[in-house]
DNA sequence: ATAAAAGTGTAACAACTGTTACACTTTAAA
DNA sequence: TTTAAAGTGTAACAGTTGTTACACTTTTAT
């Protein structure tokens, strides 16, 4: 296995590792890798562990109960999948889960998670501050998704990928799968996004995405 | 201030507390009391303290861009109020939240839930099973939220309403609140209510719910 | 008890999105 | 490099929801 950089990592940089050989024989633990495009974890399964992502990148969707998909989030090594479920009273993913690339996957017990958090404050605060972000993660989605009409979603989406100074940015979902992360058709996103190009509102090349009108995309989102 | 019910709040029952008076003079926290039908916390306002509801009960909801409401939920006390927003990066409310009957709400700072939790590894496991079960409720907001039709989105709410062998339910929310609550219209949702009357598949009375056709009801999801 | 407020039922029409289909372009794999 | 697969642009039409309006019923407050 390649050396994983702890210190990047959201819950594990206060775990202050001068070798991480010796910290990960330490801890009890496996690891696992996977290739390209394969779901390895499928909505429903018991999570009684702490899935650490430390190679790669997946992506996370949730299947409604009507058989259509709702895309999550694209998470990038290192970083743990799922950590707020491990104490839930139901313990199960609430999401599929799909490689990107070929990654690999550290499973840490849930029994060394408590240890690790008895032991060491900063974890604990760590931990916390991590799912508590995440929390805000689900909020915003929900935000997201309350907005009613497609330009108001693309508004709210595209206003947060921007910064004050640079109204540029590279997209990293195809139309396919933006659509999913709406949870709205396909053909019907590409309609808002033309009608916007139309309008002088934004303008796409390839995956490079521009806000030209910044005043006229805001009153989308009323 | 009524003696508050220790053992029934979902993380501070792990406090084997002989006298609560005691404690609560212990743990430095204030208590605030408000009205019914009072909106207490904007969405925004800064969490730096864990806020518990010791009496009454309150609504959350959210303002979407667009301005409208998306309703949350109904909380009872006892039960904290946001706590996974204690400990993130951007600690503000991602709610409003308003008196649902005369409140009275324990204050207590952030520096005394890290105390409890060091010293209490009970209470650290409880705390975090609270905020894993808010994450798994949220995740079933978008659940709800990802399905396009109304009368999908009732079903699903219906269905989880009920039990094996009781096919009746009270409903909590008025129209109004019904209709926050999905993010639809609530003109909207009265016809699909109606529709779904007029074709057999469910009965109301008053407050009262009743499932006569769950074959057809869980059609609708599809 | 009575008035005011809140909640509900319903209708017509506008607006928006979903569905399906297909041509075309770009990307990835053999 | 060639071929297959994936992604994109677009159109017509059906279906669902939003908006607005108003009458009616129920609940709440005085």
């Amino acid at each position: 296995m390649e050396n994983v950089d702890l210190s990047a990592c959201p819950i594990c940089s206060s775990l202050n590792i001068e070798d991480n050989e010796d910290f990960l024989q330490d801890l009890k633990c496996s690891i696992k890798t996977y290739p390209k495009n394969e779901l390895i974890i499928h909505q429903g399964d018991v999570c009684d562990a702490l899935y650490m992502l430390t190679q790669g990148s997946v992506k996370t969707e949730m299947i409604t109960e009507n058989g259509s998909l709702l895309g999550i989030e694209i998470i990038k090594a290192p970083r743990p999948l799922a950590p707020a479920f491990l104490f839930s009273d139901n313990n199960h993913f609430p999401v599929d889960v799909t490689t990107l690339e070929d990654v690999e996957i550290m499973r840490i017990p849930k029994d060394e998670i408590m240890r690790l958090m008895m032991t060491n404050p900063d974890f604990m605060k760590q931990f916390l501050k991590h799912n508590s972000n995440r929390t805000q993660f689900l909020t915003n989605r929900l935000q997201l998704l309350s907005i009613k009409t497609i330009k108001g979603k693309l508004a709210h989406f595209l206003l947060e990928q921007i910064t004050a100074d640079e109204k540029s940015f590279t997209m990293n979902r195809n139309q396919t799968e933006l659509a999913d992360f709406f949870g709205v058709a396909r053909p019907s996103l590409a309609r808002s996004l033309s009608e916007m190009v139309q309008q002088g509102i934004i303008s796409i090349n390839k995956k490079e995405y521009t806000i030209l009108d910044m005043k006229r995309l805001r009153e989308q989102l009323v």
